[in-house]
DNA sequence: ATGCAAATGCGAATTATTCCTATTTGGAGG
DNA sequence: CCTCCAAATAGGAATAATTCGCATTTGCAT
């Protein structure tokens, strides 16, 4: 089944080149269903044998970024960067303290509310984060 | 004027001893507008002629995170965690991509968000992360 | 004043990420 | 299809933030 596993006019639109790594990483990013750090993705491609380096994880991702293909998530109580394809819709997540599973949230809760804060605060507003995190029902501390 | 420059009950309360590094710690994060880099601590403490290595910096925020004294934060863009006091309301930032500059708002706007979340998730949901970003007016780019 | 658990200092180790340079490669143009 | 070159990659060294291990010091209960 020759899914969509070629990017090439998503990438030559933006000007940069097709090439293995990049497609690779696309791939992996579009089948995750959630984010991704640059670790997850050179372990799962080299799993998969297909050559890549770190350096290349990070330059491709910085790029997908730049280029509004990708975006980067940070996660509390961690300090590495999470990856995933922007999608359609602005979202969040929830995410469990303890698995790390991760939920997609269906819309952003804040809309108006930074709307609002734009008017009375003069800043130009370019973006927020927000991840909500506790124990998912499995994880649920007994008390 | 002897200022409250000592926490000693503050830590005492905890089962923390009260020591020259922690107090100092506290004082910093007390009497900072914004929220502190375990390296703005270091080299602010270090101006002051009060003795500490990093590993104490790290080490002391760490204790005061855990025993709910201060909080982390972490921006969207940098890798580095900062830190400030708990303050008596949760409450979070709206940030200058540009000269750092970190307002703090008031309130929060997803206490009913998170409560019906909750409800619908099952998870139990322990805090949120959320942090607003853009160009403050003196930095907004020309258009 | 004494003793000991707790806290600190210092440097080495780890982790995440960025940078440098030589080599390879996609794809435009002949 | 060849050729060519700017763009992309590999590999490893460098940097930045943070953590760890262990010897020494210190707060504070007695």
């Amino acid at each position: 089944m020759p899914v969509k596993d070629n990017y090439k006019d998503l990438l030559n639109f933006r000007n940069l080149k097709s090439t293995k790594q990049r497609n690779a990483i696309l791939e992996e990013l579009e089948s995750s269903v959630r984010p991704l750090t640059a670790e997850d993705l050179f372990l799962n491609l080299k799993e998969k044998n297909i050559s890549i380096s770190m350096s290349t994880v990070y330059r491709v991702l910085d790029t997908l970024v730049k280029n509004g293909i990708a975006q980067q998530t940070s996660l509390p109580q961690t300090n590495k960067a999470f990856y995933e394809l922007k999608q359609k819709e602005h979202h969040h997540h929830l995410i469990c303290i303890k698995c790390e599973k991760m939920l997609h949230l269906d819309g952003c809760p804040l809309n108006d509310y930074v709307k609002q804060l734009e008017k009375q605060s003069g800043f130009s507003i370019e973006g927020h984060t927000l991840e909500i995190y506790g124990y998912c029902d499995k994880c649920k501390p007994e008390d």
